[in-house]
DNA sequence: GTCTATATGATGATAGAC
DNA sequence: GTCTATCATCATATAGAC
């Protein structure tokens, strides 16, 4: 057991561990998956770049830890959002939950969740292979809301909820690139985002307007 | 002069170079920046690793020539697919042929602008500082064009172009990831997204129905 | 748990032959 | 224009002391 003091700071396995994975997806974003060495890594995390293997396996065992870690993170954080409105929300409200519960996640955990929108792709193939699951289960959650949605006319009918979600989540995952919290918080962002999705960029409803004189 | 056989294959300092390019940005896209060697983009143009240093100075300046023509293609692209527009063109035509013409490059020359959407957030800060005064002049050409749209009142008039712009290109260049031409061409990818983007995904529009009973 | 030392091979870049 | 050869440095991973 480490000390029971709570002043004293904890250095047992399990933060050195935690303090590694900061450490790699903060660099992972920064630099890219080869651009980062373990000993890098070792260097800020205040180790040797030998003490790494006490930790993790390897250095792609380290990185699908970090991938998956972002992905369980910004799902279960739509879940909760999407779990907390009324069974009868309308379509505008379930729409601005789970891209606030998108967003929320997305960006407080910003080193993980960027990690895996900027090196999944550039990963070896092995890794992304390992991933892959933690991933489509996502996609998989959105599918099934958006249809569900759509069911229940809370949602155009003619939208694909594959199509809806392409766009959205890209749309969403893109702030990662530019988003500042000291320019407006989240749920700024998510207010913006979601009224712009919702009733499009269209000036006017389409339909006529109701004339009476 | 090369041969002016057109049926040998050039091999002149141009081509070569082009392929060189064609080569880099694939691989840079597939793997990152630091994950691509000098050897290994040698090696699938069918060259020597230090041949490359006759048509380049560095792997940095490799690098930059490819985020580069990437922008500028995709800039391009939009800038003739609005110019062929009649100067009053409604904002759905304006936004439809903007979003296809950045599509269409986009997908077109997708190595060289996926390794510009995947890489240049994780390249060294010298590669970053040389590719920027590109990207921020395509942004640029978005602002002006949402708010002179804006402007025409063929845009609605509380959507921020800045905003409008990071959703639409965010959701735009993920498509990167995920598009494949044989499931349906660029058009169709094209329509359906500014058909969501400018009617906005509400089931019904919000003003109340017109009745006349 | 972390260290040092090391095995084994790849890296960006340069020099000079042809 | 492209080659070969090479420099100095860095990479992941392992072994064993403490």
């Amino acid at each position: 057991m480490a000390s029971a003091d709570p002043q004293r700071q904890e250095s047992g396995a399990a933060e050195t561990r935690r303090r590694i994975l900061d450490v790699a997806a903060r660099l992972f974003r920064q630099q890219g998956y080869a651009g980062v060495s373990l000993r890098a890594i070792a260097a800020e995390a205040g180790l040797q770049a030998g003490s790494l293997y006490y930790h993790f396996g390897s250095k792609e065992d380290l990185v699908v830890e970090i991938l998956d870690e972002g992905i369980r993170a910004v799902h279960q954080g739509v879940a909760e959002a999407v779990g907390r409105l009324p069974a009868d929300a309308d379509g505008a409200s379930l729409l601005r939950a789970a891209i606030l519960g998108h967003l929320r996640s997305l960006l407080r955990l910003s080193d993980y969740t960027s990690a895996n929108v900027r090196i999944f792709g550039q990963a070896p193939e092995s890794v992304r292979r390992r991933s892959l699951a933690v991933r489509q289960a996502y996609d998989a959650y959105w599918d099934a809301l958006l249809a569900e949605a759509q069911a229940r006319g809370a949602l155009r009918a003619d939208a694909e909820p594959r199509s809806v979600r392409l766009l959205l989540i890209g749309a969403l995952n893109a702030s990662l690139e530019w988003f500042e919290p000291a320019r407006g918080g989240v749920e700024r962002l998510a207010e913006s985002y979601a009224d712009i999705l919702w009733r499009g960029l269209a000036p006017e409803p389409l339909t006529p307007a109701c004339r009476e004189d």
